[in-house]
DNA sequence: CCGTTACTTCGCCATGTGACGAATTATAGC
DNA sequence: GCTATAATTCGTCACATGGCGAAGTAACGG
């Protein structure tokens, strides 16, 4: 119960939605989804906190980076239907395929260009 | 999104999980649900309007009583899509086993006894 | 080392949420 | 009608949550 109640919370955020669904096309940056989402870094290290929490997400370290990715095998039967439950619902919202674009832009900038100054994309 | 949303929030409360899954073996009566989670009345009244706002539930008014069952033929796409893993993460969890109990005992009281003096079962 | 940089933690504020009891509404039964 | 009762709405309170910027931590590049 402590499980789903934390999964659910976690989902029951639009910018934290957001992020998970940004993870369906692969890893990214912490600084990516900053940008992506348009709020302060340190609001969306929280976020991301709660979704690692909840055990949606697992992150890789790489030097001053930190990467993010949906859980995968690890996780547990409850957090890999929510994440699908997520992707089935929301696939097709407005928002979802609006991020989806600027993702593809926001991919394609070196770190170094994104966290210079972000909202460059 | 927002549906979604409604959906995710109305998920993240013990108490409303709790009647969500009670509601799994048939409808039950706002006052069961009272006794069951063992709440003020307004305090359950207000939770199953949040899961009917987001399309969990429906309802059915018979006199003076009002019961509530799962959302079913009508229920948007998400809406079932939650139920689903809803039970199907919990089932087995002891919080709701222990209520399944209870609930057994419940639903074989009058309604009149239910909301005679609750806590009665 | 020492500055720069990516991220987290902390402190704060505004707002949202869940709890209750009291007041209100709607319905059944006399 | 009038009373009793099931449920909702309202008012209030304590606490949780989401937002930010400032300060702290960890890692790269001189």
């Amino acid at each position: 119960m402590r499980e789903f109640l934390s999964i659910t919370r976690a989902l029951s955020d639009e910018g934290r939605v957001r992020a998970l669904l940004a993870l369906a096309d692969g890893e990214l940056c912490l600084c990516h989804i900053i940008e992506l989402l348009g709020l302060a870094p340190s609001t969306v290290s929280k976020h991301m906190a709660v979704l690692h929490q909840a055990g949606l997400v697992e992150t890789r370290k790489e030097g001053r980076w930190i990467y993010y990715r949906l859980a995968d095998g690890a996780a547990s039967a409850c957090a890999k239907k929510a994440i699908a439950m997520t992707l089935d619902c929301l696939a097709r919202a407005g928002r979802i395929r609006d991020d989806a674009k600027k993702l593809k832009c926001v991919r394609k900038m070196t770190l170094e260009q994104l966290c210079r100054h972000y909202k460059t994309c």
